[in-house]
DNA sequence: CTAGAACCTGACGTTAACGTCAGAGGCAAG
DNA sequence: CTTGCCTCTGACGTTAACGTCAGGTTCTAG
Protein backbone atom coordinates (compact mmCIF):
# COMPACT_ATOMS: atom_id res chain seq x y z
CA UNK A 1 0.00 0.00 0.00
CA UNK A 2 1.52 3.29 -1.02
CA UNK A 3 1.54 6.51 1.10
CA UNK A 4 -0.61 8.35 -1.48
CA UNK A 5 -3.57 5.33 -1.03
CA UNK A 6 -3.27 5.57 2.56
CA UNK A 7 -3.81 8.95 2.67
CA UNK A 8 -6.67 8.18 0.58
CA UNK A 9 -7.93 5.31 2.95
CA UNK A 10 -11.89 6.60 3.66
CA UNK A 11 -12.15 6.54 7.42
CA UNK A 12 -15.22 5.79 9.57
CA UNK A 13 -16.89 6.75 12.40
CA UNK A 14 -17.72 4.75 15.54
CA UNK A 15 -20.96 3.52 14.85
CA UNK A 16 -19.83 1.73 11.65
CA UNK A 17 -17.16 0.22 13.51
CA UNK A 18 -19.51 -0.71 16.10
CA UNK A 19 -21.87 -2.22 13.48
CA UNK A 20 -18.74 -3.88 11.55
CA UNK A 21 -17.70 -5.54 14.86
CA UNK A 22 -21.09 -6.84 16.16
CA UNK A 23 -20.11 -4.75 19.98
CA UNK A 24 -21.61 -1.92 20.88
CA UNK A 25 -20.42 1.88 20.38
CA UNK A 26 -19.98 2.16 24.10
CA UNK A 27 -17.35 -0.46 23.93
CA UNK A 28 -15.24 0.87 20.95
CA UNK A 29 -15.45 3.96 23.61
CA UNK A 30 -13.61 1.68 26.28
CA UNK A 31 -11.18 0.30 24.43
CA UNK A 32 -10.19 4.08 23.12
CA UNK A 33 -10.30 4.57 26.94
CA UNK A 34 -7.92 1.76 27.81
CA UNK A 35 -5.46 2.50 24.98
CA UNK A 36 -6.25 -0.13 23.05
CA UNK A 37 -7.51 1.93 20.45
CA UNK A 38 -6.28 5.19 19.38
CA UNK A 39 -8.87 6.94 16.61
CA UNK A 40 -8.27 10.63 15.23
CA UNK A 41 -10.38 13.16 15.40
CA UNK A 42 -12.72 15.28 13.33
CA UNK A 43 -12.83 18.90 13.48
CA UNK A 44 -15.67 19.08 15.85
CA UNK A 45 -14.47 16.28 18.16
CA UNK A 46 -16.00 13.01 16.28
CA UNK A 47 -13.68 9.80 16.55
CA UNK A 48 -12.27 8.84 13.33
CA UNK A 49 -11.33 5.23 12.41
CA UNK A 50 -9.25 3.46 9.36
CA UNK A 51 -11.10 0.23 8.52
CA UNK A 52 -8.74 -2.19 9.66
CA UNK A 53 -10.56 -1.06 13.17
CA UNK A 54 -12.86 -3.31 12.73
CA UNK A 55 -10.87 -6.67 12.38
CA UNK A 56 -8.94 -5.30 15.16
CA UNK A 57 -11.94 -5.17 17.45
CA UNK A 58 -13.13 -8.40 16.70
CA UNK A 59 -9.58 -9.49 17.50
CA UNK A 60 -10.13 -7.37 20.98
CA UNK A 61 -13.40 -9.80 21.31
CA UNK A 62 -11.83 -12.82 20.80
CA UNK A 63 -8.83 -12.69 23.49
CA UNK A 64 -11.29 -11.40 25.74
CA UNK A 65 -13.02 -14.44 25.10
CA UNK A 66 -10.03 -16.32 25.50
CA UNK A 67 -9.50 -14.68 29.33
CA UNK A 68 -6.88 -11.75 28.65
CA UNK A 69 -7.53 -8.46 30.20
CA UNK A 70 -7.28 -4.83 28.21
CA UNK A 71 -4.46 -4.30 30.15
CA UNK A 72 -2.50 -7.48 29.06
CA UNK A 73 -3.55 -6.77 25.15
CA UNK A 74 -2.20 -3.60 25.27
CA UNK A 75 1.34 -4.80 26.99
CA UNK A 76 1.04 -7.55 23.46
CA UNK A 77 0.09 -5.21 20.93
CA UNK A 78 3.49 -4.33 20.03
CA UNK A 79 3.97 -8.21 19.19
CA UNK A 80 1.26 -8.40 16.47
CA UNK A 81 1.64 -4.65 14.72
CA UNK A 82 5.14 -4.03 14.80
CA UNK A 83 6.22 -7.34 14.87
CA UNK A 84 8.85 -6.48 17.68
CA UNK A 85 9.11 -8.81 20.94
CA UNK A 86 11.33 -8.82 24.00
CA UNK A 87 12.13 -11.50 26.35
CA UNK A 88 9.46 -10.24 28.63
CA UNK A 89 6.53 -10.14 26.13
CA UNK A 90 7.32 -13.70 24.69
CA UNK A 91 7.33 -14.57 28.28
CA UNK A 92 3.88 -13.22 28.87
CA UNK A 93 2.56 -15.22 25.25
CA UNK A 94 3.83 -18.37 26.88
CA UNK A 95 2.34 -17.62 29.65
CA UNK A 96 -1.39 -16.69 28.45
CA UNK A 97 -0.74 -19.46 25.82
CA UNK A 98 -0.53 -21.89 28.96
CA UNK A 99 -3.11 -20.64 31.07
CA UNK A 100 -5.67 -20.81 27.98
CA UNK A 101 -4.57 -24.54 27.40
CA UNK A 102 -5.25 -25.30 31.13
CA UNK A 103 -8.73 -23.66 31.27
CA UNK A 104 -9.47 -25.67 28.49
CA UNK A 105 -8.52 -28.78 30.06
CA UNK A 106 -10.53 -27.87 32.92
CA UNK A 107 -13.88 -27.05 30.66
CA UNK A 108 -13.22 -30.50 29.18
CA UNK A 109 -13.37 -32.26 32.42
CA UNK A 110 -16.38 -30.13 33.23
CA UNK A 111 -17.77 -31.24 29.89
CA UNK A 112 -17.45 -34.45 30.43
CA UNK A 113 -18.97 -34.85 33.57
CA UNK A 114 -21.96 -32.82 32.26
CA UNK A 115 -22.36 -35.38 28.93
CA UNK A 116 -22.06 -38.20 31.92
CA UNK A 117 -25.13 -36.79 33.84
CA UNK A 118 -26.93 -36.27 30.35
CA UNK A 119 -26.19 -40.02 29.31
CA UNK A 120 -27.62 -41.28 32.62
CA UNK A 121 -30.81 -38.83 32.87
CA UNK A 122 -31.84 -39.86 29.09
CA UNK A 123 -31.25 -43.48 29.98
CA UNK A 124 -33.24 -43.35 33.08
CA UNK A 125 -36.54 -41.09 32.14
CA UNK B 1 -23.51 -48.09 53.83
CA UNK B 2 -26.00 -48.56 56.56
CA UNK B 3 -27.87 -46.09 58.97
CA UNK B 4 -25.87 -47.31 61.81
CA UNK B 5 -22.21 -46.17 59.73
CA UNK B 6 -24.35 -43.02 58.70
CA UNK B 7 -25.05 -42.10 62.24
CA UNK B 8 -21.65 -42.80 63.20
CA UNK B 9 -19.90 -40.84 60.18
CA UNK B 10 -17.47 -38.56 61.53
CA UNK B 11 -18.58 -34.67 60.89
CA UNK B 12 -16.20 -32.20 60.36
CA UNK B 13 -15.81 -28.26 60.86
CA UNK B 14 -15.79 -25.70 57.72
CA UNK B 15 -12.05 -24.99 57.88
CA UNK B 16 -11.33 -28.80 57.46
CA UNK B 17 -13.80 -28.69 54.45
CA UNK B 18 -12.02 -25.74 53.37
CA UNK B 19 -8.54 -27.16 53.80
CA UNK B 20 -9.90 -30.31 52.00
CA UNK B 21 -11.21 -29.07 48.81
CA UNK B 22 -8.45 -26.39 48.03
CA UNK B 23 -10.46 -23.35 49.01
CA UNK B 24 -11.54 -20.56 51.45
CA UNK B 25 -13.80 -20.64 54.49
CA UNK B 26 -15.46 -17.46 53.10
CA UNK B 27 -16.19 -19.68 49.90
CA UNK B 28 -17.87 -22.83 51.59
CA UNK B 29 -20.29 -19.76 54.09
CA UNK B 30 -20.95 -18.72 50.31
CA UNK B 31 -21.73 -21.94 49.42
CA UNK B 32 -24.02 -22.17 52.06
CA UNK B 33 -25.48 -18.44 51.91
CA UNK B 34 -26.40 -19.52 47.76
CA UNK B 35 -27.76 -22.58 48.84
CA UNK B 36 -25.71 -24.88 47.70
CA UNK B 37 -24.27 -27.32 50.69
CA UNK B 38 -26.77 -27.78 53.62
CA UNK B 39 -24.48 -27.50 57.32
CA UNK B 40 -25.53 -29.26 60.81
CA UNK B 41 -24.97 -26.98 63.37
CA UNK B 42 -23.16 -27.64 66.85
CA UNK B 43 -24.83 -26.70 69.76
CA UNK B 44 -22.46 -23.97 69.69
CA UNK B 45 -23.56 -22.94 66.39
CA UNK B 46 -20.44 -24.14 64.24
CA UNK B 47 -21.23 -25.74 61.12
CA UNK B 48 -20.52 -29.04 60.51
CA UNK B 49 -20.12 -31.07 57.20
CA UNK B 50 -20.54 -34.94 56.03
CA UNK B 51 -16.67 -35.49 55.26
CA UNK B 52 -18.55 -35.95 51.08
CA UNK B 53 -19.40 -32.25 51.45
CA UNK B 54 -15.53 -31.89 50.32
CA UNK B 55 -15.59 -33.74 46.81
CA UNK B 56 -19.01 -32.06 46.16
CA UNK B 57 -17.14 -28.00 47.11
CA UNK B 58 -14.73 -29.88 44.42
CA UNK B 59 -17.47 -30.15 42.07
CA UNK B 60 -18.75 -26.43 42.79
CA UNK B 61 -15.37 -25.36 41.47
CA UNK B 62 -14.92 -27.46 38.58
CA UNK B 63 -18.50 -25.79 37.56
CA UNK B 64 -17.55 -22.62 38.23
CA UNK B 65 -14.70 -22.80 36.33
CA UNK B 66 -16.83 -24.07 33.51
CA UNK B 67 -18.81 -20.96 33.53
CA UNK B 68 -21.98 -22.09 35.83
CA UNK B 69 -23.48 -19.50 37.94
CA UNK B 70 -24.18 -21.08 41.59
CA UNK B 71 -27.76 -20.56 40.70
CA UNK B 72 -27.89 -22.54 37.87
CA UNK B 73 -26.17 -25.16 40.10
CA UNK B 74 -27.99 -25.45 42.57
CA UNK B 75 -31.30 -25.49 39.72
CA UNK B 76 -28.98 -28.89 38.60
CA UNK B 77 -28.08 -30.57 42.12
CA UNK B 78 -31.04 -33.03 41.81
CA UNK B 79 -29.73 -34.65 38.74
CA UNK B 80 -27.00 -35.75 40.59
CA UNK B 81 -27.90 -36.32 44.27
CA UNK B 82 -31.04 -38.09 43.77
CA UNK B 83 -30.72 -38.99 39.54
CA UNK B 84 -34.11 -36.81 39.06
CA UNK B 85 -34.69 -34.77 36.11
CA UNK B 86 -37.69 -33.13 34.39
CA UNK B 87 -37.85 -31.83 30.79
CA UNK B 88 -36.62 -28.25 32.09
CA UNK B 89 -33.91 -29.60 33.84
CA UNK B 90 -32.68 -31.79 31.03
CA UNK B 91 -32.78 -28.95 28.56
CA UNK B 92 -30.68 -26.55 30.73
CA UNK B 93 -27.82 -29.33 30.87
CA UNK B 94 -27.74 -29.34 27.39
CA UNK B 95 -27.64 -26.05 26.99
CA UNK B 96 -24.80 -25.55 29.29
CA UNK B 97 -23.14 -28.62 27.51
CA UNK B 98 -23.04 -26.34 24.34
CA UNK B 99 -22.24 -23.46 25.80
CA UNK B 100 -19.27 -24.94 27.08
CA UNK B 101 -18.39 -26.99 24.12
CA UNK B 102 -18.64 -23.45 22.55
CA UNK B 103 -16.28 -21.83 24.58
CA UNK B 104 -13.86 -24.33 24.04
CA UNK B 105 -14.15 -23.70 20.60
CA UNK B 106 -13.69 -19.96 20.92
CA UNK B 107 -10.37 -20.74 23.52
CA UNK B 108 -8.89 -23.08 20.53
CA UNK B 109 -9.24 -20.35 18.23
CA UNK B 110 -7.35 -18.05 20.34
CA UNK B 111 -4.92 -20.23 21.13
CA UNK B 112 -3.96 -20.65 17.23
CA UNK B 113 -3.99 -16.87 17.29
CA UNK B 114 -1.82 -17.04 20.26
CA UNK B 115 0.75 -19.61 19.03
CA UNK B 116 1.10 -18.47 15.75
CA UNK B 117 2.20 -15.41 16.94
CA UNK B 118 4.42 -17.00 19.37
CA UNK B 119 6.37 -19.02 16.56
CA UNK B 120 6.95 -16.16 14.00
CA UNK B 121 8.58 -14.06 17.20
CA UNK B 122 10.45 -16.63 17.62
CA UNK B 123 11.63 -17.17 14.33
CA UNK B 124 12.23 -13.59 14.51
CA UNK B 125 14.56 -12.51 17.38
C1' DC C 1 -34.49 24.70 7.56
C1' DT C 2 -35.70 21.14 10.31
C1' DA C 3 -36.31 16.55 12.16
C1' DG C 4 -34.12 12.68 13.49
C1' DA C 5 -30.16 9.83 13.66
C1' DA C 6 -25.54 9.71 15.31
C1' DC C 7 -22.07 11.58 18.16
C1' DC C 8 -19.90 13.78 22.39
C1' DT C 9 -18.45 13.86 27.65
C1' DG C 10 -19.09 12.62 32.17
C1' DA C 11 -20.69 9.70 35.73
C1' DC C 12 -23.17 6.26 38.20
C1' DG C 13 -24.96 1.21 37.91
C1' DT C 14 -24.30 -3.95 37.16
C1' DT C 15 -22.68 -8.76 38.17
C1' DA C 16 -20.48 -12.97 40.60
C1' DA C 17 -17.72 -14.98 43.67
C1' DC C 18 -15.65 -14.16 46.81
C1' DG C 19 -11.77 -10.86 50.09
C1' DT C 20 -11.31 -8.46 54.16
C1' DC C 21 -12.22 -6.38 58.42
C1' DA C 22 -14.47 -5.85 63.08
C1' DG C 23 -16.00 -7.55 67.16
C1' DA C 24 -17.36 -11.52 69.76
C1' DG C 25 -17.57 -16.17 71.15
C1' DG C 26 -15.77 -21.31 71.41
C1' DC C 27 -12.26 -25.28 72.10
C1' DA C 28 -8.07 -28.00 73.16
C1' DA C 29 -3.54 -27.95 75.51
C1' DG C 30 -0.55 -26.96 79.16
C1' DC D 1 -6.78 -20.27 83.62
C1' DT D 2 -4.95 -18.54 79.78
C1' DT D 3 -2.99 -18.77 75.38
C1' DG D 4 -3.80 -19.42 70.73
C1' DC D 5 -6.35 -21.12 67.06
C1' DC D 6 -10.86 -21.81 65.08
C1' DT D 7 -15.42 -20.24 64.31
C1' DC D 8 -19.45 -16.99 64.23
C1' DT D 9 -22.36 -12.88 62.10
C1' DG D 10 -22.59 -8.78 59.57
C1' DA D 11 -21.21 -5.69 56.35
C1' DC D 12 -18.45 -3.17 53.16
C1' DG D 13 -14.78 -3.72 49.31
C1' DT D 14 -13.02 -5.69 44.79
C1' DT D 15 -12.70 -6.42 39.65
C1' DA D 16 -13.61 -6.06 34.41
C1' DA D 17 -16.06 -4.84 30.73
C1' DC D 18 -19.12 -2.70 29.75
C1' DG D 19 -24.79 -0.73 30.33
C1' DT D 20 -27.36 3.19 30.94
C1' DC D 21 -28.77 7.77 31.65
C1' DA D 22 -28.38 12.94 31.31
C1' DG D 23 -27.66 16.84 28.81
C1' DG D 24 -25.74 18.78 24.96
C1' DT D 25 -23.66 19.04 19.89
C1' DT D 26 -23.38 17.51 14.99
C1' DC D 27 -24.41 15.49 10.76
C1' DT D 28 -27.59 14.42 7.00
C1' DA D 29 -31.72 13.69 4.22
C1' DG D 30 -35.55 15.88 2.43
Amino acid sequence: MTVTEAAAERLIRIGEVARGAGVSVRAVRYYEQQGLLIAERSPSGQRLYRQDAVPLVRFFQQMFAAGLTSRRITELLPCWDAGHTDAEQRAMLRAERDRIRAKIDDLQAALDRLDEVIAITDTHP
